[in-house]
DNA sequence: CTCCTTATTGCAGTTACTTGCAATAGAGAA
DNA sequence: TTCTCTATTGCAAGTAACTGCAATAAGGAG
């Protein structure tokens, strides 16, 4: 998953944001390190190249790109959240509590549920990276 | 919601458990709170009671009583941990980010996504208190 | 009732994440 | 290029929740 930096600077500017290079890079950074990344391993990666980046930076920039859409975010029940890019279809997860495996799941699979929920109670859900954890095939 | 204490101290005596007053406080406070609560409302409760029962003493019975299914744990989107005592027929709830407005949503209503991921995946969806966000009909 | 094993508690620190505030620096306007 | 406004950063403190360890006490055995 690669990310179009031009793209997304244009957008948030043109939306009055900034970009600067702490944003850039942690961005960078996500993208580098692939598929769920947590903060912490962010920062490690930033610190490398910026030293005097500061943790908290990287933890507003995250929330950030979450509100923007550009990432998105997963509380896992180890109370850790990772990150992921947010690609051009959105889905979501089957997550494997044992061993960690990780199967993506369209969001046409939820689909009828959340069809379902706006029908019965007109109750719109909004999010777009919902985890389910369990277990896998071979893990039960 | 009550909860009958003396076959909750059965069980969890039964399989090695010990059952302490402190344990017996905390679900009362649970139970007599009502709804969702959360970890620090059960524990300015309980202290109203007993003054020396320390805050890390409710967050681990709190998590020991949602091992042993006997309440529910859902993170909110702010970062708080909600819980709810466990009735006898396990539900999901959707929930309103604007308002708060939450409704009950059956075990019944997600069975055809667990369904499907058993049979795509054979992957076994283990959690029994999901919390789906988003906004209701008003609040749209 | 007393003893004994070990689950649980209280305490104090740690972790993951957030936040208030003054200083810094994007980026549009002149 | 310079000026100006204010979004963003760095820092340090704050919050919710978790954890290691020694002391306490539940509760089964005798």
């Amino acid at each position: 998953m690669s990310h179009n930096m031009e793209e997304i600077a244009a957008r948030l500017r043109g939306a009055g944001y900034r970009v600067t290079p702490q944003r850039q890079l942690i961005l960078d950074a996500v993208c580098e390190l692939g598929g769920h990344v947590t903060a912490e391993a962010v920062y490690e990666s930033v610190q490398e190249i910026v030293p005097s980046l500061n943790q908290g930076t990287v933890y507003r920039a995250l929330n950030f790109f979450c509100d923007e859409r550009i990432v998105t975010a997963t509380r896992q029940p180890d109370g850790r959240t990772v990150y992921e890019l947010a690609g051009q279809n959105p889905h979501h997860h089957f997550v494997c509590q044992v061993c960690g495996a990780d199967y993506e799941v369209s969001q046409q699979m939820l689909r009828p549920l959340f069809e379902r929920a706006r029908q019965e109670y007109g109750f719109a859900v909004e999010m777009d990276h919902i985890s389910f954890f369990g277990r896998c095939r071979e893990c039960r």
